[in-house]
RNA sequence: GGGUCGGUGCCCGAGUGGUUAAUGGGGGCGGACUGUAAAUCCGCUGGCUCUGCCUACGUUGGUUCAAAUCCAACCCGGCCCA
C-alpha cells in the first residue's frame, strides 16, 4: 500500500546543521506554539538527530497561490522559516498551485475559482519577489543564496497525477468524524452551511504534500493545527516518520479584531511603500502594538519607552525599516508627522511614496476619472464620492469638484495625489519600467 | 429520488405589482474630534470621463401599460424522508 505513492526521495544536504535553539524555541512563550500532536521534546530529539546524521531538517512551508500580495501575517511564517534556514537548515516552500483550486476551507467561500495556470505562475513570481529572491540575503525575508537552504515546490509535481485508486487510499486515511473534529467543518455542518465532499480532500493533498517532500517540520497558523496534523496522519500511513509541527500565533490585522487577512482588507503589505506602511501601522489599534512588537520585530521591549504613542511609533518605524530601510523609513515617520500636523503634503520628508504613472490616463482627465484610472478608487463613481467628501488632496490642497479638468500629465507630474490619510500616489508623466512599487524606488 | 422551506446590493436582512438603485442594520470608505487608533458625531456606500446613460433583486422565458414582487421551467442550498 504504502508502496503506491514513492515519494521523491529528500535530497541529503551538504551542510551540517547548526540548529539554534534560540531562534527554533523563541516563539514558545506565544501561544499555541507547539501542537497537541507533537511535543517539543520530539523537536529537539529530533534536531539532535539530524545534527548527529550531518543532515539539515526539511522545514515545510505551503502557502497557495490565490493572491498575489504577501503581507506582514504571513511574514510571522516566513521569519521563523528565515530562523531555520540560518541555522543551517532546508526551508522547503510549496507553492499550493494544485491545492488552490480546492481552497483551503475557512467557511468564507467554499470553492475556490480555479487559478489559470498563468495566473498560478504570475502569483508565484510575486511571492518569490517579495520574499527577495535575487536580493541579497541581508535584504531578504528569506535566504535565496546560500546552496540547500531553499527548495520551491509545486505540489502540482506530484498531486496532478494522483489516479483515483490513489485517491481513494487518501481518503480512507481519514473518517468523516475526524474531518468533522476540525473547528471550521464543524461550524459549517452545524449551521447548515454546505459542506462539498471535495473540500475534504484539502487537508488530505496538503498533508501530502509532506510525504512528497519529506518533511522533517511543517511551519503554520495555530489555524493549520488540523491540517499540519493530518500531514502526520499520512506520514505514518506512507511509512515515514511524522513531522513536528510548530504553529505560530496568528496576527491580528490592522482592525486589531480579525487576523490579517486580504480578504477582509485589514492587511500591510510587503511591497507596500514605506509611507502608506508606516501610516498604518502607526495607526494601528492599541490593542495590537505589543502583538506587532513581539511578532514582527526583535526589538528590545524593556527597552522601549512605556508611552504607548511612543511605543507605536517605534514599532511602525522598525517594521518600515525592515522592507525599506532605516533612511526611507524615517522619511516616511516624518512625512507621516508632517501629514497629522496638516503642514504639509505627503513627500514633503522625500519619504518614497508608490509612484503612478500617467501613461495611460487619457487626457484631458477629470478629477474623478483620474482617480479611477490610477486605481486610486476602485470606480470612478467611488471616485466622485470621495472627492465630493473632501477626502482628495493633490500636493495638500482639497480638491473640491470631481469635474475640475487636467488638461495634460506635464500639470501633475512630480506632484502627490492622496486619498484619505494612507493613500498616496505620487504622480509621474512617463510610463513605468516594471509594474508595481519598486522596493528600493528612486527617490524623488 | 420524494416532501418542504428558501435564494435580494460586500454581508445580514426588509419589501410581496406601480414615485425608486430598492427601508434598516453591520461592515467599509471619507470628514470632524483624539496622542494614532477606539468611542462619539456627520457624510457616502451599483457602474460609466456623469447635468445624462446603463446594469441590477438565483437563471431563462411568460402574464401585464408596469414585476424584486404574479406564472412556468430550470439551477442552487437548508431541513425531513428514501
Amino acid at each position: 500500500m504504502a508502496d503506491l505513492f514513492p515519494a521523491p526521495r529528500p535530497q541529503p544536504g551538504s551542510s551540517p546543521p547548526t540548529p539554534s535553539q534560540g531562534e527554533s524555541s523563541q516563539g514558545e512563550s506565544s501561544q499555541g506554539e507547539s501542537s497537541q500532536a507533537s511535543s517539543s521534546e520530539a523537536l529537539a530529539s529530533r534536531l539532535a538527530e539530524a545534527e548527529g546524521q550531518g543532515r539539515p531538517l526539511r522545514v515545510k512551508l505551503g502557502i497557495d497561490p490565490t493572491g498575489s500580495d504577501i503581507h506582514l501575517g504571513h511574514s510571522i511564517l516566513f521569519r521563523k522559516l528565515r530562523a531555520f534556514q540560518d541555522a543551517g537548515h532546508t526551508a522547503v516552500l510549496i507553492i499550493g498551485d494544485f491545492t488552490a483550486r480546492i481552497g483551503d476551507p475557512t467557511g468564507k467561500s467554499a470553492t475556490r475559482v480555479q487559478l489559470t495556470a498563468e495566473a498560478v505562475a504570475a502569483n508565484a513570481r510575486t511571492y518569490l519577489a517579495q520574499l527577495g529572491q535575487g536580493q541579497p540575503k541581508q535584504l531578504s525575508l528569506l535566504d535565496f543564496e546560500t546552496p540547500g537552504r531553499l527548495e520551491v515546490r509545486r505540489n502540482s509535481e506530484w498531486l496532478a497525477g494522483l489516479d483515483l485508486p490513489q485517491t481513494i487510499e487518501l481518503l480512507g486515511i481519514s473518517t468523516v468524524g475526524q474531518m468533522l473534529a476540525k473547528e471550521d467543518f464543524a461550524n459549517r455542518y452545524g449551521s447548515g452551511t454546505p459542506i462539498s465532499l471535495h473540500e475534504f480532500l484539502y487537508p488530505l493533498l496538503q498533508g501530502y504534500d509532506s510525504v512528497a517532500i519529506g518533511a522533517d517540520l511543517e511551519l503554520g497558523g495555530t489555524d493549520q493545527k488540523f491540517n499540519v496534523a493530518m500531514g502526520r496522519d499520512l506520514q505514518r500511513h506512507f511509512g515515514q516518520r511524522p513531522q513536528f509541527g510548530m504553529l505560530l500565533p496568528i496576527l491580528p490585522g490592522l482592525d486589531g479584531v480579525q487576523k490579517m487577512s486580504k480578504s477582509l482588507g485589514n492587511t500591510v503589505g510587503l511591497s507596500e511603500d514605506p509611507l502608506s506602511m508606516y501610516s498604518k501601522l502607526e495607526k494601528v489599534p492599541d490593542g495590537v502594538v505589543e502583538d506587532y512588537l513581539t511578532l514582527l520585530t526583535d526589538l528590545d521591549l524593556a527597552a522601549l519607552a512605556q508611552n504607548p504613542r511612543e511605543r507605536q511609533r517605534a514599532m511602525a518605524l522598525e517594521i518600515t525599516r525592515q522592507r525599506h530601510g532605516a533612511g526611507a523609513a524615517r522619511a516616511a515617520q516624518a512625512d507621516a508627522a508632517a501629514l497629522v500636523g496638516g503642514a504639509q503634503g505627503a513627500g514633503a520628508a522625500g519619504a518614497e511614496v508608490t509612484v503612478a504613472s500617467l501613461a495611460d490616463v487619457n487626457f484631458p482627465a477629470k478629477a474623478f476619472y483620474l482617480l479611477s484610472a490610477l486605481g486610486i478608487c476602485a470606480s470612478s463613481s467611488e471616485a466622485r464620492r470621495q472627492i465630493q467628501g473632501g477626502g482628495v488632496k493633490l500636493d495638500g490642497d482639497k480638491l473640491v469638484d470631481p469635474n475640475q479638468v487636467f488638461a495634460g500629465a506635464g500639470e501633475l507630474d512630480g506632484k502627490v495625489l492622496q486619498l484619505g490619510k494612507k493613500t498616496f500616489r505620487r504622480l509621474v508623466a512617463a510610463a513605468l519600467a516594471g509594474q508595481g512599487a519598486p522596493l528600493q524606488g528612486p527617490q524623488p
